[in-house]
RNA sequence: GCGAGCAUGGUCUAGAGGUUAUGACUGCAGGUUCCCAACCUGCCGACCCGGAUUCAAUUUCCGGUGUUCGCACCA
């Protein structure tokens, strides 16, 4: 075995017996890509998530929001998610080999995407496709691949047809015209949910890579294109990113870049999403994540989502070679289009005023209703419609007027006056685009572990650390008398209990076994801190303090370190 | 989905068609110990599920489920 998987079978191995991650359902015999966080590891995944959240709400025009994850049918396919998570697959009768049917007929129609699975089969048949494995021209009927979980609203029979949703950003676009009345119509404002996604997948590999049902966290950031951004890089000016631009549009190597420089010369495309780049960057190297175990790999064109016009996966790199944990995307007005589109609302755009307002004026012909009426009768009305919607008025009279039906009528003079129209324009309508980091939580909590996970000697014997940062840490500090003995034990006790009154921080108590024995269980699960309640303490009040990334101590008085705690300063004693 | 391997306490593992199923680590209780998995005593705890063969199956066979690895899939 190698190393890699040593170290990995040995992490996994921590995750199941210390209570951070392990396999669902496992008395029943277990789920393939389902998870449980534990006792330790449910910590883990709220700290993480809530830096998320102060992460972007700190920001100030970014609010949060909490959608269903049972979704209609309709609000998916407007989305494009019914049609794109309906792939059909064809399998070869002979050697079974398994491929995606419209990849199969890709070059006997120009969007075999779009096709049903009759329509591909009959383009596999008439074509005679042969299987690109073995050759032979035997493949069967295509299959529907639904990688969404199908569920049915309403308990009786009928109900309607609904998925479990495969990712949370539509809960944003849905909510648009609540989160843009929030914030007064002001651009730009984002969104963000934190919550379950479910994807029912073909074959979930690689432990918490691929899941079914797993945590995201998107953020949609809403602005109006043709108002250039104004982000401040300021704050990356000395950062070098790693950066695998698009073949197309250079070369393929990983570039190291400052963001700014990145931008000027369009490798980035978009300011916005090179502003949320950095940004995720610093939120992963705030929960400890490693710098040099971080890149950001842009999509080549024929790669891209249909609707994004700049997209940067974030990868992180560990045990399992380099995995996408972080998609950016540019996706334009896509999905706000799209569901203006589906349900004719004109609750999805937003108002752009002109810097100057538009004087226009026209000549328009306006119907006399009193000819036109008694003339046309039941006609007059498209009549008048036909009339307003003239883009020239014919300078001869009488003339033939075309209506909407396709029928014709003669115009004569009297049945038209002339106006002149002044008209102001303020401003217009304009559907807003959209810029959306969406994290994969699990995959992160991996990577951080992932990376925190240290495996080293101590006296010969093997010893692990797991280096959690303490912004994360499932718990902030453990409690150790030296011995549960001549008042220790109730000293420590009482000094749980006054540090689990400060907000927000998470001590245990630990008295069995000898001190070492202790320190090593909570290097284990990455506590920052241990104190240490010895005979000196019963003297003077003092405490040891340990630091777990090199054991080094220092002793102080509780009362300090109360103090120290709860500004979240204990690093300034050493 | 396909093919191959694997499936034993919390974790890692030994094992044979046969009566109390190894061992290590962890955990728990006690003793000892004035700070880094020490030591002593004791204890808790397991053969993935279903069917078949057999007097007898955790062990053999078949199916399922899970898992690992390849192939395919991963908007």
């Amino acid at each position: 075995m190698s190393d890699v998987n040593e170290r990995v079978n040995s992490l996994i191995s921590m995750l199941k017996r210390r209570g951070f991650v392990y396999p669902a359902f496992s008395i029943h015999g277990g789920v393939a890509g389902l998870f449980d966080y534990g006792p330790v590891g449910g910590r883990l995944l709220r700290k993480v998530q809530e830096q998320w959240r102060e992460h972007w709400l700190s920001k100030g025009n970014i609010v949060e929001i909490d959608s269903p994850t049972i979704t209609p049918h309709s609000v998916l396919e407007a989305s494009g998610h019914v049609g794109a998570f309906n792939d059909h697959a064809s399998e070869c009768g002979s050697c079974k080999a398994i491929y995606r049917s419209d990849h199969l007929v890709e070059q006997y129609h120009p969007n075999p995407d779009s096709l049903t699975g009759l329509e591909l089969d009959e383009l596999i048949k008439t074509n005679e496709v042969s299987c690109p494995s073995c050759d032979k021209k035997e493949m069967l009927p295509s299959r529907p691949m639904n990688l969404m979980f199908s569920t049915r609203i309403g308990a009786t029979r009928g109900g309607r047809q609904a998925y479990m949703r495969p990712e949370t950003a539509q809960g944003m676009f849905l909510s648009f015209p609540m989160i843009q009345r929030h914030f007064r119509n002001r651009l730009p404002f984002g969104a963000i949910q934190v919550g379950k996604g479910y994807r029912n997948e073909i074959s979930p590999r690689q432990g918490m890579i691929r899941q079914r049902e797993f945590n995201m966290a998107e953020l949609e950031y809403f602005i109006d294109p043709e108002i250039n951004p104004n982000h401040e890089f300021i704050k990356w000016k000395d950062t070098t990113f790693d950066l695998i631009p698009d073949p197309q549009n250079n070369q393929q190597k990983t570039v190291k870049m400052n963001i700014l420089d990145a931008l000027q010369n369009n490798i980035v495309r978009h300011p916005t999403v090179a502003y949320f780049m950095a940004e995720t960057y610093d939120f992963l190297i705030g929960i400890g994540a490693d710098p040099n175990r971080i890149r950001f790999r842009q999509h080549e064109s024929d790669e891209m989502a249909h609707y994004a016009s700049d997209c940067w996966d974030l990868e992180m790199l560990g045990s399992y070679g380099w995995i996408e944990c972080v998609g950016i995307a540019h996706r334009g007005c896509y999905d706000l289009g799209a569901h203006e589109k589906a349900t004719k609302s004109n609750e999805l755009r937003s108002w752009r005023e002109y810097d100057e307002p538009i004087e226009v004026n026209k000549t328009v012909p306006s119907p006399v209703g009193s000819v036109v009426g008694p003339t046309f009768r039941q006609q007059a009305a498209s009549v008048s419609d036909a009339l307003l919607n003239l883009e020239e008025l014919p300078n001869q009279y009488p003339f033939q007027l075309i209506l909407d039906d396709g029928s014709s009528v003669t115009i004569t003079q009297d049945m038209v006056e002339i106006k002149e129209i002044s008209e102001t324009i303020r401003g217009e309508w304009f559907l807003p685009h959209v810029v959306e980091p969406a994290f994969g939580i699990d995959r992160i909590i991996w990577h951080i572990l992932d990376h925190g996970y240290e495996i080293t000697k101590k006296e010969g014997e093997e010893y692990c650390i797991l280096h959690l940062s303490e912004h994360v840490a499932p718990y902030d500090v453990v409690i150790l008398p030296l011995f549960e003995k001549d008042g220790m034990e109730e000293f420590a006790l009482n000094l749980q209990s006054e540090i689990l009154q400060l907000n927000r921080i998470n001590a245990y108590y630990d008295g069995s076994k000898s001190i070492g024995r202790r320190y090593a269980r909570a290097d284990e699960i990455g506590v920052p801190w241990a104190i240490t309640i010895d005979y000196t303490t019963l003297e003077d009040g003092t405490v040891t303090i340990r630091r777990r990334d090199d054991q080094k101590q220092v002793r102080i008085t509780t009362d300090d370190l109360i103090t120290l705690l709860s500004d979240n300063s204990l690093h300034s004693q050493f």
